[in-house]
Order: structure tokens, then sequence, then C-alpha cells
RNA sequence: GGACCCAUGGUGUAGCCCGGUUAACACAUCUCCCUGUCACGGAGAAGAUCAGGGGUUCAAAUCCCCUUGGGUCCG
């Protein structure tokens, strides 16, 4: 039911193409995965828009159907797939990232890569806005409040797995604890043997014969460290290896991280890099052998009206495209840029209309789509 | 013919009665940001000789007079 098919491997990278199967179908990979937190890809999108926008699979949440409490209807409606219309291999994260964006992330304003915000460690001051939303982290598991109504959740190794079991997805994702790019080495030890201990628990529930486990790579910024998880988690026996954790302040602190990793880590497993996703690293990414990766930016700046194009991130709510009646990208076959101008998606953010980020989360799924099997070809052909 | 009201960045307004720090706010504009989604959001910048002129005063968007423009009501 399940397997991993690496189909051609550069000679110049690591790069790789391969197919993933799953009882739901296949990922042609370097993949892509979107985000859909809650089951549905934001931005209004319904099952009818994964063929415009190319979608190959999707990955769902462990934590927000936990806080919304929904895991036993999903259940009983026969699964993620079933209950969201979504006929393509699903993936469920643990919840481990929101122990740093409830809890550290949320604290601070930053992400799990310090880059986007400038200046040094001393510069970052608590925002006042922003309350702690984890409250307390053991060899059992996670005190989380609610971000929706704070109540407490706990969240243990094995209630995420019980979970993710619920839920159905084909391939579900150990709970470990997301550290910052600001912890120092002893804190990302102690939070990646946290995670080494809870995978160990998440590993005792059985699992489904139609789902599959990926593991998760800690250990922050640090090389010892990253060298000790790859270890661990390539000896468990999970499907699959996600590079989880901090990545660093900048992006080539995130590339120096990958390839540690890479002295270690297994290579007939896929692997995929968690959260990131920005234009300007697939590439890079995709040369350190990286065959999946999920990312909140491509549709979250679509809401936030900015498509990706060839010329990069287009702000698409700017006056210069008022009377622009060209389509986004000028080749692109998306039904955004088949249907829409430039000067009419202006209007519609303008107008704050809810289509207006719709079209651009189409068009930002195709593209990027699109970006990715340019570079399949590519490397089906020796060319990266 | 008579009485009254209004005029403040691109737009809409606050401040005026009871003069006193860099004239405030919203939207629009521009820039930056968003990375295993608590987020269709966040940060910042630019932009006004307060209709024009005169007067009172140490000091006027603010008080007085005139002009211009717009509006309301009574004949």
């Amino acid at each position: 039911m399940f397997d991993f098919k690496i189909l051609k491997k550069s000679k110049k990278s690591k790069a790789r193409t391969g197919i993933i199967k799953t009882p739901h179908g296949e990922i042609k990979t370097p993949a892509f995965i979107p985000v859909a937190t809650l089951g549905v890809i934001k931005g209004g999108l319904d099952f009818t828009d994964h063929e415009k926008s190319r979608v190959q699979c999707q990955i769902t949440n462990t934590f927000h159907f936990l806080d919304l409490n929904y895991a036993d209807q999903v259940k009983k409606a026969g699964g993620l797939h079933k209950f969201f219309h979504f006929p393509g291999p699903i993936f469920t994260d643990s919840g481990g990232f929101q122990i740093f964006s409830l809890g550290k992330g949320a604290e601070f304003g930053f992400g799990k890569t310090g880059s986007i915000f400038p200046g040094d460690d001393n510069d970052r001051k608590k925002t006042s806005g922003n309350k702690k939303l984890v409250k307390k982290i053991t060899e059992n598991g996670v005190l989380f409040l609610s971000p929706r109504d704070g109540r407490r959740i706990y969240l243990t190794p094995h209630l995420s797995c019980e979970t993710q079991i619920k839920l159905g997805a084909d391939f579900i994702y150990l709970l470990d604890v997301c550290g910052s790019p600001f912890d120092d080495k002893k804190t990302a030890k102690t939070e990646m043997d946290l995670s080494h201990q809870w995978f160990e628990k998440f590993m005792e529930v059985k699992i489904p014969k139609n789902q599959r486990v990926f593991g998760i790579i800690q250990g922050g910024i640090y090389r010892e460290l990253r060298e000790e998880s790859t270890r661990f988690v390539n000896d468990l026996p999970v499907f699959g290896i996600a590079i989880g954790g901090a990545l660093g302040k900048k992006k080539s602190d995130m590339y120096k991280i990958i390839g540690w990793i890479n002295k270690k880590i297994d290579f007939s497993r896929p692997h995929h890099l968690l959260g990131m996703g920005d234009l300007d690293i697939l590439e890079n990414i995709i040369k350190l052998g990286i065959d999946l990766f999920d990312c909140a930016l491509p549709t979250r700046i679509a809401r936030h009206a900015t498509a990706m194009s060839a010329r990069g991130y287009l702000n698409i709510k700017k006056n210069i495209f008022r009377n622009n009646f060209k389509s986004i990208e000028k080749n692109c076959g998306c039904f955004a840029c088949k249907n829409y101008s430039l000067a009419q998606i202006n209007f519609l953010f303008k107008a704050k209309e809810q289509l207006a980020g719709r079209l651009l989360t189409i068009h930002n799924l195709y593209f990027l789509e699109n970006q990715l099997e340019k570079i399949r070809k590519k490397i089906e052909a020796g060319k990266f």
C-alpha cells in the first residue's frame, strides 16, 4: 500500500525525483504540501479547487482538531479524506509545532528561522499583546492553554498518536518539541531529549495498516545535536524522516544544518523539511535532497494580496495594478490567470471581497506546483 | 432683500464653545514583514503654510472683521 520509489538521482547534487505511493494515490516528489490546518486549505478553497490549483496532497494539524474537539466526529465520518472531500494523500502534523508557535514564537514574535527578524538576540523583546499559551513541558507531555477559549489542553505522545489515528491521515508525525532559533545548546538538548522520549512513547501505540509515520529530527542549530537526533530517528521504524525545529537565523544557516543532517540521514526514505516553502529556497533545498516541504506562507501571503510570479512576489493591492488588464503570470494556466486580470483582482482586494484571496491562493499553489514540475523534469533530464 | 451654518493631508472627520507641547483619527497611498497557520494579518513611512486676507494677543485651526466658495431657512 505504501512505497517510496526513487526514480532519478542527480549526479550534481543530492536532488532526486520519486514517487510516494499511498492508499489515496501517489505523490510525485519533490512535492509541496499545502497547509490545510483545519482540514481545508485556507482562502475559501473547496474540493473542486484542488484540481484548479494542482494540489497533490495536504497537511492538517492535530492540535487544532483537539482544540476544536472534533477528532471523534471526523472519525465517525470516515476520516479526513471523507470529511473534507480530499481524495489525495493527507499528512497530519502532531501538534509539536504549536509548542513553538503558541509558546516562544508567540511570546517573542518571531518565526522558526530568526532571519526574518533583524538585529541580535538582545533586540528581542517580549511582545506585550501575545500571551504564552504553553504552560508546562515534561517527559509525559505538554500543557497548552487553548488559543480559542483558554481551557487546558494536555497533549501527550499517546494522545497525539491516537488523535492522528482518528483523523486517519496517510502520514502521521511523531510528537516533538519544536524549539526556537534563540535556544542555547543546553535548552536545545533538553528539547531534543524530550522529543526522543516522546517518540518512543508515541511508537508504543499500534499504528493501523493504512497509516505510516514520519520521524522528526530535532537538535536546533547545534551540529552535535542534529547528528545525534538524525542517528536516533534513522533507527526508528518510520516511513519518512522530517527535519524539524529551529533552522537558524538566516537561510544560509538552514542549508548548513541540512548539510550536517545529510552526512548521517538515511537517503532511502523520503525527507520532509518542515515548515519552509519560500520561492527562493526551492532549488536549494531540493539540491539538499528534500523530497517534501510544507509551508503556511504561499497561502497566507495570498490572503494578504501577494502573488508568486516569475518576477518574485507581487502585491496585487498596489495601485500600479489598477489599470493592468493582463494576468498575474504571462503563461500561467491557473484558474485565476485564465479568468481574471490584475486589475480585476486588484479591485477585489480593494473591495475586500474574499474571492480575491481565493484566486491568489489558487494561483500561488498552482505556480508552486508548476515550478516543482519544471524542477522534476530538469532532474529527470540530468540538468539539475 | 434678510437670517444662519460650513470650509482642517487624496477622501471623510476630530479639535474650535473655555486660545498655549511635534494639529489627532479612519480610509486611501507607499515601504517592509509573514515560513510543521491562534493570523484575509502585523510594523512603519510619507502626506495639511487648518479656504484667503486683516485684526486682538506674549501666543490663533481656536476669538473678532472682511473676502471667496458651498449649503440651509425666511420673504
